[in-house]
DNA sequence: AGGCTATTGGAACGATCATTCCAAAACAAG
DNA sequence: CTTGTTTTGGAATGATCGTTCCAATAGCCT
């Protein structure tokens, strides 16, 4: 029977994250992970293969306790422009709240370090591309009930811009410490995809 | 008076550039450069003061030979909306040529790997970010001048948009193996500035 | 040719890395 | 308390890193 740890695996994996989040990858080392986490050297190698698989226990917790509650409201059922638009907001406000010393997102971050034969860290980034862009589809089609100015190749192609777009804004959130720019980059893209599909006005 | 080495320097730095490019600064080793560029240890260290120095030197000559045959059809006096596209066409270029071991962009790879604390990088980066924000709003501003659809303010938000959402489209094209999206991505970019800007069409 | 300078390849260094290992400590159950 | 199991902290390992150093080599000039 495994005895309790002291702090909980959850806890261990979230204050791994935070590491690489904030540092990258190849810039944490083991040493750096026993002083974060508090767990020790054997502890951490018994839980897990090694850094690498520590690595992906980070990225499928990112998914859970920051993608999903920041992007759940696009992926809801009957979400449209309004959401996405609670989605941007949502990242403007996580940019805000840390002035310096911005992250980014995990995902981006490491995708623009990755070389291809680390498959198995390549497969959860696409799966992670594939849900934003699952969500941003249903979203921008039920926005199109509306006025139904788009047909379904047209609404796929926009997921797709929109998808590219935001990592933009990823990309971006992590080098400036601009929010204005942010802010007024995220006002355009929703005016663009507004006036696209003949929605007036967002209102978030 | 120094002789010349047997690698120019241009084709040592090119060389290393190709390195930092692929696989990112922190999996390439002195070690790999010495291989890769042919030149010595010793004479590495004669001519940069180390890896950072060289990565540095790196980060300078992508912009000459990457950036501005890229890019400078957008500079050039009287730029619009079609060179925006043809910078475009040329990274769709870049991508279909190279369609395994995609590299993206090295100022971006390297923007979502830096920490605050490596400012004479982020010096260079942020330069670069500069650069493209500068051509991108004199080209709009030059499109601007047909229909005169949109003021100052407006030209320089729909600039940051289209700067931070082509910076999504750097990223994504490392990971992805899928010219086709990118390519209908540009397109919908393309579309979405015409109509906002009122020119009707952009011929490439 | 010889003398001078610049470059070379590689050994050596200290630091740090991921990983392994294990005796001691902490705990649960009897 | 005693026994059995789990976790701990840290030492040990072997690899690799960036950097330094230097005797041997190669090229240039007179």
């Amino acid at each position: 029977m495994a005895r309790a740890k002291s702090p909980s695996r959850h806890a261990l994996v979230d204050s791994a994250l935070k590491l690489f989040w904030k540092r990258g990858y190849h810039r944490v080392s083991m040493g750096d992970l026993v002083r974060e986490t508090g767990v020790s050297r054997g502890s951490l190698y018994s839980d897990f293969a090694g850094k690498e698989a520590l690595f992906h226990a980070c990225l499928d917790r990112y998914q859970e306790t920051v993608v999903t509650p920041a992007f759940g409201v696009v992926e809801a059922e009957g979400a449209g422009l309004a959401e996405v638009g609670q989605y941007l907001d949502n990242l403007l406000a996580r940019s805000a709240a840390h002035p310096d010393a911005n992250t980014g997102c995990l995902v981006l971050n490491t995708l623009a370090q990755i070389i291809p034969e680390e498959s198995e860290t390549l497969k959860r980034l696409n799966a992670h591309g594939r849900r934003l862009h699952k969500g941003l589809h249903q979203a921008l089609w039920q926005e199109n009930q509306k006025h139904h100015k788009l047909d379904e190749a047209e609404i796929e192609a926009l997921a797709r811009f929109t998808l590219i777009s935001i990592q933009g804004l990823w990309a971006q959130s992590r080098g400036s410490r601009d929010i204005e720019a942010l802010r007024q980059y995220c006002e355009t893209l929703l005016a663009l995809l507004a006036n696209r599909l003949g929605t007036d006005e967002v209102t978030t």
